[in-house]
DNA sequence: GCGCACGATGCAATCGTTTGCACTGATGGT
DNA sequence: ACCATCAGTGCAAACGATTGCATCGTGCGC
């Protein structure tokens, strides 16, 4: 009486078996049973506000409906819009997603995975950034269902989704060569985490193809993928290597601080020195100068990455990677490469 | 033998009956087992790489050691730091979350809420922010726990934290008042919305306090939370109010674009205008000029809050509302009053 | 008019744990 | 020496749904 309407109460209150009700309820079992008594459930359902309990289904179906997903930071503005992409693809099929942040330790991580084993989840997206596979092996091992979002690893364990980062890095150094310049610092994030090492790549592959002397475009490593990082970079940047004029960044909250590092430095940017990030994060067009940078759909990733996930979990054949197209944003930190080098410092 | 080890697995490779095992495996019923028995039943799980099954447990113990999160954008800067720090206090606890974005839509936080219920969740926290009651109401009548983050109900129905609002608004009226203004506009955030409602009372009230004009203090009532409004809300101040030499906005996504509305129209910030924002979210400071805001705990709004809800499911009393301290952080967007309003316009 | 098939429903097992209760020895007090 | 107590364990019923199988009419074909 008191309390939530089990399938029981439904099946009292329309005079038939629970059986009958629960396939009265169920949309595909929903044939089985006379259209007459389908009324008469779906009236009683109604009536009392039943709505079917998702743990006791889980555990009869063995899938829960749910999906757990590994992700950084949740606070980063770079990896937010992924989760929602995620939750956007999922919520309209009746699944929901676990979400836990690794802060790319290997401790979360697994912790997470575990927990999320034990409450049954139907799968995994791992957004997770490490380039070591840590959990990933064990889901595979484990024959857990799972898609990467926003990375690869070196093996393909998994179906992935990723920005074609490689493509981004030619059109900002293109970009830039266009716009004059031709010694061109790179701040990398580190390289143990999937993307930093991706991008060190390309920008070495394509300051080599674009004809650049590769002693004057150095690789500054970070030691992580945020502003601090950035603002160390610039000077080491400023003291090591006086002639570059354009600094590429292993993403845009490295760029955030080399844009401060410059403005500590006195040095103008576009104007003295042209600033290019990577994803293009939110608020990365209201910075001054606004950031020019390469626009990664890391939403699509989320929601392409749920769609194979749920495809996968549907027996479906799926994809076994998806790039999808990266493309440079220019605005105003990049400009012209200024003409006389080491003048006035 | 394939497939994940049940407790019947350990039982039988312990050679006890599966509710001994149960009971040895759970810390509070281990005393009813003897210490031999535990160790083999331990051993047998460690050996088997068992782990409960938090779905079939949920089920028996009416408890999902889950909680839903409602929050109105997991994307924007502003509300990500509350669900990390509900994240933060669950997991600990053996807690995890299931976070949906409303969107401020009604819709979708009742299609969410729904989802959560079927899922039985222990609780709920609600940090969706239009003012009305909508599934809190639902929420109170069903009798489901729950705790509110970041806002408040004019009724409170639930316990509740947030961020002393009136108190951040003093401080910044007291700041640039100290700083020589006296025609100060508020551009404001949706009235519908908790935040909007409360801050704009606040500035009414701290405007007056501080013996200023309040016909010299308009507020203009933005649209949305976002940048466009902010963008919006300069235009229309310039337009109609050409003496205003400051304007507060109602949250820092306003001062975005307020900033940016002052740059199109040429007017330097904060020689010519201060502007001032709320919250402090990440990058206000990154900004230029970095944004001079109150800064909002939000990762403590959202702790404060899952371990208000996670004593609440305990049984344990539990304050009725917390208001958490804000305090100005003064930076680069307000400055001194211009002498000379008008002056060269 | 008989048998077969089939539509509709009931029955009961099952998913994996937890937990109140019953049972069994052994202990200890008198 | 006997009974009460108690620690340790087994038993089986839940929790709330799903689903293979059995059952029961009824209608149809021959």
């Amino acid at each position: 009486m008191a309390g939530i309407p089990t399938l029981h109460d439904v099946a009292r209150a329309a005079q038939v078996h629970p059986g009958t009700a629960s396939r009265a309820l169920n949309e595909d079992t929903r044939s089985m049973v006379s259209p007459a008594t389908v009324e008469r459930v779906l009236a009683a359902a109604q009536r009392l506000g039943y709505t079917a309990n998702a743990v006791a289904r889980g555990l009869r179906r063995q899938r829960s409906q749910t999906v757990g997903v590994l992700i950084p930071d949740l606070t980063n503005p770079m990896f937010a819009p992924i989760v929602r992409g995620i939750e956007d693809a999922l919520s309209p099929m009746g699944f929901t997603a676990f979400v836990a942040n690794t802060d790319n330790s290997e401790i979360k991580e697994r912790r997470a995975f575990d927990a999320f084993r034990a409450r049954q989840v139907d799968g995994f997206i791992f957004a997770n950034a490490r380039r070591d596979l840590g959990v990933i092996q064990d889901a595979f091992d484990l024959g857990v269902p799972a898609v990467l979002a926003n990375r690869t690893t070196d093996i393909a364990l998994f179906p992935w989704v990723a920005g074609d980062d490689d493509s981004g890095m030619r059109q900002i150094i293109e970009h830039l060569v266009e716009l004059g310049h031709r010694r061109i610092a790179y701040i990398a994030g580190p390289q143990n985490i999937s993307a930093g090492h991706v991008r060190t790549i390309a920008f070495r592959r394509y300051v080599e193809e674009n004809g650049l002397s590769v002693q004057a475009c150095p690789v500054v490593q970070g030691d992580a993928f945020d502003s601090p990082s950035g603002g160390a970079g610039v000077q080491h940047i400023l003291q090591h290597y006086p002639t570059v004029t354009a600094i590429v960044c292993g993403n845009d909250m490295i760029a955030v601080g080399a844009l401060a590092g410059l403005r500590d430095a006195g040095i103008a940017c576009p104007a003295e020195m042209s600033i290019v990030g990577f994803n293009d994060m939110s608020l990365a067009r209201d910075l001054l100068p606004s950031l020019t940078t390469v626009r990664a759909p890391m939403h699509q990733f989320g929601q392409k990455a749920a769609e194979m996930l749920l495809s996968e979990l549907a027996n479906n054949e799926v994809e076994k990677g998806v790039l999808l197209p990266t493309h440079l944003v220019e605005r105003g930190s990049s400009g012209p490469a200024r003409e006389h080098e080491l003048a006035g410092r």
